[in-house]
DNA sequence: TTTACATCGTTGATATATCAATTAATAAAT
DNA sequence: ATTTATTAATTGATATATCAACGATGTAAA
């Protein structure tokens, strides 16, 4: 007989984090606020970095630049992102947020840091850092 | 100034599940199976299950009745899966594997085990058990 | 300068997630 | 027995993931 799959660690991880997005994506909604937590990441780090294009963004996002493509048209769609020609260089765009998403993100902001303290609320600072080591190790051993 | 987007721990578990989908994904391309991750977990757990209906399969796996509808449509169009009626109920289906099923099943299953210690590898026991006990803790902090 | 190659982004196809609306069948209530 | 409520499953709409094909623009090579 197999391993059951709740002892399956891959399958722990998958719930975990089905968890955490259910929790967050439900936050969002019942705070008022129109937007996905995927589309809550891209405004994020398009905010964290001072010139970003779609292909920096989709690797440090681990999504595909399809991916960002179809979010990005949501962000704009919603005025809160706005796309730029780079000097020089008609073939890539340069992302920036509009005002509206700069008030948008300054308001949200607040909202989101309480929701990632809410999973580890009762954990050791050494649970947390062992946590993060354990999970870095796996990539480590999953991405070669 | 936020917290850097790799310093989350939502953000890591994101990162560790994908890397570890892409990983299980490429390994059964490679081999040649034609399956997702998604569609595996369905068949193993129906398997795993002397008499299982599809509202029951969707909590087990974590997944919307709506997922599930739409995985078996592909599993049964692959003649993996069947359905049918419970005596005396004709409201919801029994599933099983076919034949054809159950010899892909025992066929993979020994691939799948591979994966499962990969990204494990160099773990102590007391890892394991560390690394499932704060994501277990983390799923209770979400939930209630 | 023209050809070849590489990069960035978009689009189409398929699979999955989520929510809402709907259908069908059973169970409960009167 | 008919109405009402509950449960199981499906379907439609939208968002996201992945892969493949493609278009447009830049860069390097000949």
């Amino acid at each position: 007989m197999d391993e059951k799959l709740e002892d399956v660690l891959y399958y722990l991880i998958d719930k975990t984090n089905k968890v955490a997005r259910r929790y967050s994506q439900e936050t969002f909604v019942k705070a008022g606020y129109d937007i996905t937590v995927d589309q809550w990441l891209v405004l994020k780090k398009i905010w964290d970095s001072e010139q970003i294009n779609q292909a920096e963004l989709a690797t440090a996002l681990f999504k595909d630049t399809a991916s960002i493509t179809r979010i990005l048209q949501i962000l704009v769609r919603k005025k809160l992102v706005k796309k730029d020609f780079k000097k020089g260089d008609r073939r890539h765009f340069l992302l920036s947020l509009t005002i509206k998403g700069e008030q948008f993100y300054k308001q949200v902001l607040g909202l989101v840091k309480t929701m990632r303290m809410q999973g580890v609320s009762d954990f050791s600072d050494s649970e947390k850092e062992q946590i993060k080591k354990l999970l870095t190790k796996m990539i480590k051993n999953l991405e070669g």
